[in-house]
DNA sequence: TTCATTTCTTGCCATTTGCTAAGTGTACCG
DNA sequence: CGGTACACTTAGCAAATGGCAAGAAATGAA
């Protein structure tokens, strides 16, 4: 597997020159997820700060009843991490899970140090990464205040199509904060229009 | 008014020294934010990194019918600012309004900036504190799509009882993503209980 | 293929929550 | 003092959503 996308995806931000954005996607090591094994299991500390080049992740939690929770989807192009795990070097309350065979690219904890102190302008971006999660998760949690489950519904159809091509229908139940059978009725109501 | 609780606030962390503590405190300045007026209006870039030392702070959206939606409360001890429109100076979607008058200390993107690359120890306390709201943010979106309106209520009845001592019930209740009217029956039959 | 498992849909009914509007209490202002 | 505005409660009804269970469809394994 090539560099090529790591690389583009660095300099894409426009925060790091051509040349740092080659020095940096160097010392990411290449892996692959073969579907349904994880990338993250809870228990344990996230150790990988992971950039998915293709193939898709969906990350989930268990409640207390035991029910599982879709926290979010990655797809390709994306960086796929618990952050609080990560830098907190705590055990993960979440799970991350290949849908489909993965293939990406990633570095340790210690690597991204490393790299946060020699690269400066590295520290700015991934400084943007976590400011992208955050307000997304912000936009997502105003949505599920102020919309109702077929606006969301409408919304994750429009904006993130591919996660109804490779997920599970209960699975993005959980993520829209309704049951399967809620999202089962939606659909059907949907179509009709 | 002195700024040994900024220091303090720095040091807690334990990621800055002492030194640094104070170091980096001497560049906030004060500020004071009367009762009902604003530290961010939407529609301006958030340029204030804001200590809140005293005082209580609102931060609320309006969505698409003019609804006023709260975002999130600031008690004191806390850090005050819009992530995305703060980094990415991007105009702010939210407000953040004083409920009661405020003291605190603050710094500019500029400053922040500055301090960022002249103190190294305070990259990752800023991080920390980016990171840590991300989390209670996870926390909060579990807790909508797992738990009942009773039961998040009584979280936060228990979590953060001086929300209560503070805010409207209207604005508490868009926090917890139902209507004044719901919240006002869920008291009712929770003080039966 | 066949069988078993899982996923998805559907129907019925209960519960939660929202919407509207009215009523009460309180604070503030002239 | 009266009046207005605002916050909160309450009631009645409607709409949204959940829980449960049964059945259909799809998937995967032997």
């Amino acid at each position: 597997m090539s560099s090529q996308k790591l690389i583009q995806f660095f300099k894409n931000s426009n925060l790091v020159s051509q040349k740092a954005a080659e020095e940096i996607a160097s010392t990411f090591s290449p892996k692959e997820i073969k579907k349904n094994s994880f990338l993250l299991k809870e228990g344990r500390i996230c150790d990988e700060y992971f950039f998915l080049e293709n193939g898709f992740i969906r990350a989930f939690a268990n409640d207390i009843d035991g029910n599982d929770v879709t926290t979010n989807f990655y797809s390709s192009g994306q960086v796929v991490f618990e952050v609080s795990s990560f830098f907190n070097r705590t055990v993960s309350k979440e799970n991350f899970q290949a849908i489909v065979d993965c293939e990406g690219w990633y570095i340790t904890y210690e690597q991204l140090n490393n790299l946060f102190h020699s690269m400066h302008d590295f520290r700015d971006f991934g400084r943007s990464i976590l400011v992208k999660g955050f307000s997304s998760l912000k936009i997502r949690m105003l949505s599920m205040i102020t919309e109702t489950a077929e606006q969301r519904y409408d919304t994750l159809l429009k904006t993130n199509p591919e996660i109804f091509q490779q997920a599970a229908l209960k699975h993005i139940a959980s993520y829209l904060g309704i049951t399967d059978t809620s999202l089962s009725r939606i659909r059907k109501e949907y179509t009709k229009k």
